[in-house]
DNA sequence: TAGATTGTTAATCGATTAACAATC
DNA sequence: TAGATTGTTAATCGATTAACAATC
C-alpha cells in the first residue's frame, strides 16, 4: 500500500502474533548491525541468514504491517530500520519503572540489550530500607509504598515486576490500580489481571527445566 | 497404560513441544504450593485455575507421557509432583556451568526460582581478572580460558550463557567444542551451533519491545 | 530483456480447544 | 447408582512453509 509515495505502515490492532513481534526486534537488531557495516541494501535471504529464520517468515512478518522492499531488488537497510522502529513503538523513548530492585532488577536496568529500543527506566522501587535512596546506575530506588503515586503522577505505563514471587501477585495489582498497562513480569508465578493490561512473562526456572528436559530425552 | 499396577512414563524423543514442557514446570510449581497447604488430591480444573491455562491442557500435556489421576477423582498431588519431576529430569540434580559472570550471571545464580528445579552450578568463568578467584555465593569464578578443560574433566553438559551479545557465538562454540549439549542462552543473538545441541534462549530486549509494541496498540 | 527478489495466496503443519466415552 | 472427572479422539484455529505471480 502506497500513500505519497511512501510505504503506508497498517497499524493492525491485535491479531499479530507476539513471536512476530519478537522476530521484528532480532530483525532490527540485525539489520543495525549490518548497517555499521555499511550495508544499504539487504535481501530477506541476508537479513535472516544468521536468525535461525527463513526468508519467507521474514517477508511474511513484514507483510502483516505493509510492503517494505523493492521486487528483484531487497530493502533499504536504514529505511527499514526507521520503518521496523516505527512500527513496534521504539521510535519513541519509552519510560518504564522497576518494581523489585534486587539482583535480577539490577541487572535489567543496566542490560546492555536496551539500548537500540529506547527504553528509560525513570525510578525503581524496593522495600528494603538499606535501598531506598540509593541509585542503579543513574535511577533512583524509592520506596515501593509510593509506587502508587509515583506511577500516577509520571503517568508511566509499563513496569518490569522482579519482586518475589510471593508478592508478585499484589504488587502487580498496585500498580494496575495506579495505571500501569504493560508488564514484563519476572516473578515465576502466572498474574491474573483483568483484560487490557498486557502481561509478558519471563519465566527462566521454565527455560531451564526446559533445556534439562532435552537434555534428558538426548541422552 | 499400566504396568505392575504402576502408570508407565512414557519417553518420547522429540515431538513434544517446549510449550508443553514448559507449562508443565509451572504445574510442578503449583502442585509444590498446594502440597504445603496440605492438599492431597487435585482436579485438573484446581491445578489450572491460577494458571491462565484451560483445565484440558494440562490434560492433553499429561497424556503424551501417561495417563497418571483417577477418573471422578482427580490427581494424587505428591504422587503427581514425583511423576512431574521424572519426567522432565529434575528427580536428579543436573549440574551446569556459567559462561559470563557479569550482574545477569549473578543474578541467575542466585535466582530464588531455581530451588525446586534441581541445578548445581558447579562452577562460574570469566575473562575478568578482578573476578576470577572469588566467588558468587558459593560458586568459584574461574578464567574463562579453562573453561574448555574444565568442561571436558567434569563431564557437564548444561551451560548458561551469560556474555556479551560480541564474544557469546565464540564462546558458544567453544563450549559445545568441550561437550556442552544444552545452552541456555541470554546473549542477544541467535547461535549457529551444530544440530544435537540445544539452545533454548531468553531475549529479554525482545520480551520487552513486544510489551512496548502492545503499548503502543491498546492507546 | 533476463535474473532476482518481493509480496501474497495457498497448502501444510502443529498446537489448542471442544466434546465425550470411559470409569472412578 | 448418580455425579464427577479423567484420558483421548475429533474439530478448530493459527502459525509456518511452500509456491508463484508481480515487478524491479
Amino acid at each position: 500500500m502506497k500513500v505519497n509515495g511512501t510505504a503506508m505502515i497498517v497499524t493492525r490492532k491485535y491479531s499479530i502474533s507476539p513471536e512476530t513481534i519478537k522476530r521484528m526486534i532480532t530483525y532490527l537488531r540485525y539489520l543495525e548491525i549490518q548497517k555499521k557495516k555499511g550495508i544499504r541494501i539487504i535481501s530477506s535471504k541476508d537479513v535472516t541468514s544468521y536468525l535461525n529464520v527463513p526468508p519467507e517468515q521474514f517477508r511474511k512478518d513484514l507483510s502483516f504491517f505493509g510492503g517494505f522492499g523493492k521486487r528483484g531488488v531487497g530493502y533499504e537497510v536504514e529505511r527499514l530500520i526507521k520503518t521496523i522502529k516505527k512500527i513496534l513503538g521504539l521510535d519513541r523513548k519509552t519510560r518504564a519503572i522497576l518494581a523489585g530492585a534486587g539482583r535480577l532488577g539490577a541487572a535489567l536496568i543496566q542490560y546492555p540489550g536496551f539500548s537500540g529500543i529506547n527504553m528509560d527506566i525513570i525510578a525503581a522501587f524496593d522495600n528494603d530500607a538499606g535501598k531506598i535512596g540509593k541509585q542503579l546506575k543513574s535511577t533512583r530506588i524509592y520506596d515501593i509504598r509510593n509506587i502508587g503515586s509515583f506511577i500516577r503522577k509520571s503517568r508511566v505505563r509499563v513496569a518490569f515486576l522482579c519482586v518475589p514471587a510471593d508478592s508478585a501477585q499484589s504488587v502487580a495489582d498496585s500498580l494496575v490500580r495506579a495505571g500501569i498497562k504493560g508488564i514484563l513480569n519476572f516473578a515465576p508465578v502466572a498474574l491474573v489481571l483483568p483484560a487490557g493490561v498486557y502481561v509478558g512473562n519471563v519465566d527462566m526456572a521454565s527455560e531451564i527445566g526446559n533445556v534439562v528436559y532435552h537434555m534428558k530425552i538426548t541422552n
